[in-house]
RNA sequence: CGGGGUAUAGCACAGUCCGGUAGUGUACCUGGUUUGGGACCAGGGGGUCCUAGGUUCGAAUCCUAGUGCCCCGACCA
């Protein structure tokens, strides 16, 4: 048992780490706070990807590609901005090293000091608006519907695979809007885009909601999100959409001439998804034997595994898995073939399970005989006997029935670990011994949320846009409040 | 940047207290037997014991200084 894993009761956080690293997802880098992804756990990023870029493009979306770096001067000039980044930012001083005169190696070049020092970006915001200043004179320039595709880096403390690392991989969203009308709308439209990917395609339930002004995006008037609940009881914030309204085109100087003639600011929005969403997947379905991946994600959904002992059996069990693959490949069904001699059976069966693969044949002399294969499915860990005839609408349904099995169990464990509160010695017992997500009345001021924050280190994670207006006293300063919002600890 | 821990084979670790030829598991290589849930037997390769200095006939082990990494805080998608 070369790769048993710890149990996710007994250390969650080391269970998910080595998970992480021994199904080939990812591994840390020799570079600080850094993370490679390795080609299993690309694959699915690429799926993401995938999926998320024709749904940008569904909804009117066009991609670009903006500079890595960005110059400090821009960054001064929007001062919520700079102020919540300004603590994580890798900046660029020098452009060439040279031979160490000591022999040691190579030394930065003193001479080769740049004029101006240059921000990897931590997002894009200012570089893009900067560039938008030329793009937009007149209201027949509007909307700009652009996303990037980049990596960003935030210089982060403490680091964990994909959940926070130094540099991550994300989409970046940023578009311009004659109206605030239209400019609300789109920051709408782009977290329910998010809210669907990640329910329908991750099978993770999400809530929608508004972020109270603490945990608002730096620069944004109003920060939407997805907040998804990890199965130990913790949040995570999966993704956000902001209304930036007319901060960055007055910090940039954006100005259009509208249809009278005269010139406006223009309204923004940004929003984003990164590689977190991979640990949010990781998280959110696997066990202790490994990961569990949604059918529509998975680098391949079914693997076939032959028995055997002597070649004429492989050749026979070949011949007929040569029948399965075209049928299931014909229903777009992604199909591994693992006829590897270099490892058994058994061992092939742990390693597609640790791998999360969603759903296994085997087929052996047995099935030959019988004209079945056994079918496993990964999320129950359930084995049956099928016939062979019929084998590919079988196992689409299957895929079918896994995809909206995870989701509905994830879905039943958050409702069970959503607890409404309406005392503040309950709040904290609940914190403590159960988790998840609290419903609670606010009464909506910053230093409640802070004193919250600090007593329990359990944070708004969003005001539900469903809220019901309700009449209520905050659960900490007993002011009237009229509906609830949910707090959690959040990764 | 505070508090704690740790550094020995690709990986996980023992050996350190009490100095005396560098070990175990796993992974890797070869051969054979195996193959319906991580096979077994035999043989083999692989180490600046974190770095520098000191004590000693002799240091992975003792002393001094430095460094890396991990965990817990502060910071955060």
């Amino acid at each position: 048992m070369a790769k048993e894993l710890t149990s996710r009761s007994e250390n969650y956080s080391q269970w998910y780490n080595e998970l992480v690293v021994k199904a080939d997802l990812a591994e840390n880098s020799a570079v600080r706070g850094c993370m490679v992804i390795k080609p299993y756990g690309y694959a699915i990023w690429e799926k993401m990807q995938a999926q998320l870029d024709f749904m940008f493009k569904e909804t009117g979306h066009v991609n670009a590609y903006f500079p890595l770096f960005i110059p400090k001067s821009f960054f001064s000039k929007e001062a919520a901005h700079v102020e919540g980044f300004a603590k994580e930012c890798a900046v660029v001083t020098h452009y060439r090293l040279k031979n160490d005169p000591n022999g040691n190696g190579v030394i930065v070049d003193p001479d080769a000091k740049l004029e101006e020092e240059l921000i990897v970006r931590p997002t894009s915001e200012t570089i893009i608006w900067h560039t938008y200043k030329n793009w937009i004179q007149s209201w027949r320039d509007l909307p700009i519907l652009v996303n990037q595709w980049a990596n960003v880096v935030r210089w982060e403390m403490r680091t964990r695979l994909f959940l926070r690392t130094a540099e991550f991989l994300w989409q970046e969203g940023h578009t311009a809007h004659a109206t605030k009308a239209e400019a609300i709308e789109e920051t709408f439209k782009m977290v329910n885009v998010y809210a669907d990917f990640v329910e329908q395609y991750m099978a993770v339930p999400v809530i929608k909601g508004h972020k109270s002004a603490n945990e608002r995006f730096a620069g944004a008037l109003d920060t939407l999100c997805i907040e998804a609940l990890m199965q130990d009881g913790k949040a995570l914030q999966a993704g956000t959409s902001h209304f930036l309204g007319q901060n960055f085109a007055k910090a940039f100087d954006v100005q259009f001439a509208n249809k009278e003639g005269k010139l406006e600011h223009v309204w923004a929005t940004s929003w984003g998804v990164s590689t977190r969403l991979m640990g949010a997947l990781v998280m959110a379905h696997s066990d202790d034997h490994g990961l569990v991946l949604p059918p529509k994600l998975a680098p391949f959904q079914v693997v076939i595994v032959p028995i055997y002992r002597s070649d004429e059996q492989l050749a026979d069990i070949t011949k007929k898995v040569d029948e399965i693959i075209p049928l299931l490949k014909a229903r777009g069904i992604s199909v591994k073939y693992d006829f590897s001699d270099a490892k058994k059976p058994g061992w092939k069966f742990a390693e597609y399970e640790l791998k999360g693969v969603p759903v296994r044949l085997a087929v052996g002399p047995r099935d030959i005989e019988n004209g079945t294969v056994e079918v496993a499915r990964r999320d129950t860990l359930t084995k049956e006997v099928v016939n062979f005839v019929g084998i590919d609408q079988y196992v689409e349904d299957l895929l079918e029935n896994i995809q909206q099995t995870i989701y509905k169990k994830a879905f039943d464990f958050r409702a069970e670990k959503t607890t409404s509160v309406d005392t503040w010695d309950e709040f904290k017992e609940v914190l403590e011994n159960k988790g998840g997500f609290i419903s609670a009345h606010w009464d909506g001021t910053p230093e409640t949320e802070q004193k919250i924050k600090d007593e329990t280190k359990a944070t708004i994670r969003c005001i539900p846009m469903d809220a019901v207006e309700e009449e209520g006293l905050c659960v900490y300063s007993g002011n009237p409040s009229n509906k609830r919002v949910l707090f959690a600890i959040a990764y």
